[in-house]
RNA sequence: CGGGGUGUGGCGCAGCCUGGUAGCGCGCGGCGUUUGGGACGCUGAGGUCGGAGGUUCGAGUCCUCUCACCCCGACCA
């Protein structure tokens, strides 16, 4: 490609307002350019960058026995409706009428549709195990969209879709997907690790989270600093520390004027925050009131609590919600409330003569107990877990850190294939759901999160797997240098014939510029060609992280070329490396 | 959705407080000089100051409403 041609130019300063590095760079060399709130468009290099991505996902999931398929971005809105999950996923789905006046939907995801061809293809056993995946747009309206294309609101997404007979070939697939996603990662040059996640919308029974480190991502990651424990922070489970037992002493009323918070109360008592039981309040978005007690040393996970209250969305209660089932803000405890949903974390359970509120203003309870004084609707693990919390497995601290979603793999049972009725018949003849898994990964997301995970001061450092280019190669000094412009345009043509892909700076720019074009673009190397290197017959040759160029006769330069192209693809190869470990967790 | 911020040529910004000819740098066109880490001179094009309404003799500037974008939070296969 020449660059006097190439639709889209580079830009000296970004937007003040965009913050990410990755945003920064893919707006400043060329690669996107945004159209509304997260919506890009992908100029000619960034989209070349994306396919490279995509072909990489292509290879691997084809390799685990994936047939690649598409599906639609326009649904009608029955599908949704006949999953249940029209009502359920509210308003980051887009909803539109046809002239028909049809109820319409932009695809968030296919899990319908895949059911739905399914239940028309699949009669069988002897049709499965089947895998097919496609790579397409998703559209969901983000309450907020952010960080150039790490979260946008259109987007693209391999999403693959496994149906099996049984929970033993789910069980296969998932596996050949951890795999599967592990090369796909490596090839891409990223960094990451594997957290157990929750299974949030999708349902089902199990998944795992894919995840790159960065400063910049949205999720937080406990890891256990020996590798045998890793998960997203809305799932994390720590050890808990079981009190010594003790018998239950009277509860008795204490005064305790200007203690709104669990630290003033705790304070003014001179007890350990762990000897005092905290109230939480929130609305359920089935309309319940859910009153949420837990140790006043934790806090609470909403993600868990979704999950043992049942209820899809909570909101923080307001005052005058708290006082309709008999508790006072600030002063509150499940002993003697009415109409609310009693939801207990496991430490109240196991933690006895703890100080509650007493319900009024300025009084609080001590020596309250679960099962004596007021029972609870469900006890469960709703507590969050935080960086120093003992490891689940062997208690050791754990290291709290950000990372972002590049991949999820989940499996969804048979969520979707009972209620739509994808059934296969087995030997007997007799009808069984089909047991599916759902496997994605955003590759913007992932473009993205390589220049997170690859760029200095000067530009981005592009792996070579997904380089939008292989190769700069400047014509530097005047632009009326015919014997410099001859060499570079025939340096130009033999790399090309040779496979190499060159992004050629033909413009009539100086050596500054063009310099500083390349360090941004980042392509792996960069070949220059001036009056001063011609006059010993060479082209200069750096590679982009190289400080040092070295200088090539003219006629070596193709095979000096290929082989450092080679050798930066090698470790790039998708296979683990030799030593470390890249991913942690336990493929399930 | 809550809080904060920003909208002035393609990009980065000043001007607004205190109303009076719309500016600067980069980029872009032409000519010339230059030519290895974002050159220089001359010259030129390009802006209904996000939009609507209001106050005023006069609004980029003041007031009201509105839209868009960015940041923090809530939210998030």
């Amino acid at each position: 490609m020449r660059m006097s041609h190439l639709f889209g130019r580079t830009l000296r300063d970004a937007p003040g307002d965009v913050e990410l590095p990755s945003h920064r760079l893919m707006l400043r060399a060329a690669l996107i350019r945004p159209l509304g709130a997260g919506i890009f468009s992908l100029l000619p290099m960034g989209w070349r960058v994306i396919r490279k991505v995509e072909q990489i996902i292509r290879e691997e999931i084809d390799a685990i026995g994936g047939q690649e398929l598409l599906m639609p971005v326009v649904h009608p809105a029955d599908i949704w409706r006949e999953s249940g999950r029209y009502d359920q996923v509210g308003p980051e789905m887009a909803r539109f009428q046809d002239r028909g006046e049809r109820d319409m939907v932009l695809a968030m995801t296919h899990e319908e549709v895949v059911t739905d061809l399914a239940r028309q293809e699949i009669n069988s056993y002897r049709q499965l195990p089947q895998l097919v995946y496609h790579i397409q747009t998703k559209f969901r309206d983000e309450p907020r969209a952010r960080g150039g294309l790490i979260r946008v609101r259109e987007f693209t997404m391999k999403d693959s879709y496994s149906l099996d007979r049984d929970d033993a070939g789910l069980d296969r697939q998932y596996q050949n997907h951890w795999q599967a996603y592990e090369r796909i990662f490596r090839r891409c040059g990223l960094a990451f690790i594997v957290v157990g996640a929750d299974t949030g919308m999708m349902g089902g029974s199990a998944s795992h989270e894919f995840m790159a480190l960065s400063d910049y991502g949205e999720d937080i990651v406990l890891l256990s600093p020996n590798g045998t424990y890793a998960a997203n922070r809305e799932v994390a489970t720590f050890q808990r520390d079981v009190p010594p037992p003790e018998e239950a002493l009277p509860m008795e009323e204490v005064e305790t004027p200007n203690t709104t918070t669990i630290q003033l109360l705790a304070d003014f008592l001179g007890v350990p925050l762990s000897r005092t039981a905290k109230a939480v309040f929130y609305l359920g978005d089935s309309g319940r009131f859910i009153f949420v007690v837990i140790r006043g040393d934790l806090d609470v996970n909403e993600t868990k609590l979704r999950k043992a209250s049942g209820e899809l969305g909570l909101t923080p209660a307001m005052a005058e919600q708290i006082r309709a089932i008999g508790a006072e803000p600030g002063y509150g405890s499940p002993v003697g409330v009415h109409d609310a949903v009693i939801v207990a974390d496991e430490s109240i359970r196991d933690s006895p003569n703890l100080v509650a509120g007493a319900n009024k203003p300025g009084f609080h309870l001590k020596n309250v107990n679960l099962g004596r004084d007021y029972e609870a609707d469900v006890v469960a693990d709703i507590a969050a877990a935080a960086a120093g919390y003992p490891s689940p497995i062997d208690g050791a601290p754990m290291e709290a850190t950000r990372a972002i979603e590049v991949g999820n793999i989940f499996k969804l049972g048979t969520r979707y294939s009972s209620i739509l009725g994808a059934t296969y018949l087995d030997e007997d003849g007799r009808s069984h759901p089909i047991h599916m898994g759902s496997y994605g990964i955003g590759s913007g997301r992932v473009t993205a999160t390589i220049v997170e995970q690859h760029h200095d001061d000067k530009g981005i450092i592009w792996p070579v797997s997904v380089a939008p280019y292989h190769c700069s190669l400047l014509s530097l000094g005047s632009a009326n240098d015919t014997e410099v412009i001859a060499a570079a345009d025939t340096l130009y043509a033999d790399l090309t014939a040779a496979g190499v892909e060159v992004l050629y700076d033909d413009r009539a720019d100086r050596a500054g510029v063009k310099f500083n074009d390349a360090d941004l673009i980042g392509l792996p190397l960069r070949l220059s060609v001036s009056a001063r290197t011609l006059a010993n017959g060479e082209a200069e040759l750096k590679p982009r992280t190289a400080s040092e160029a070295t200088f090539v006769p003219l006629a070596e330069v193709v095979p000096r070329v290929q082989r450092l192209l080679a050798a930066l693809a090698a470790p790039l190869s998708g296979d683990p490396p030799a030593a470390a470990h890249p991913s942690r967790g336990q493929p399930a």
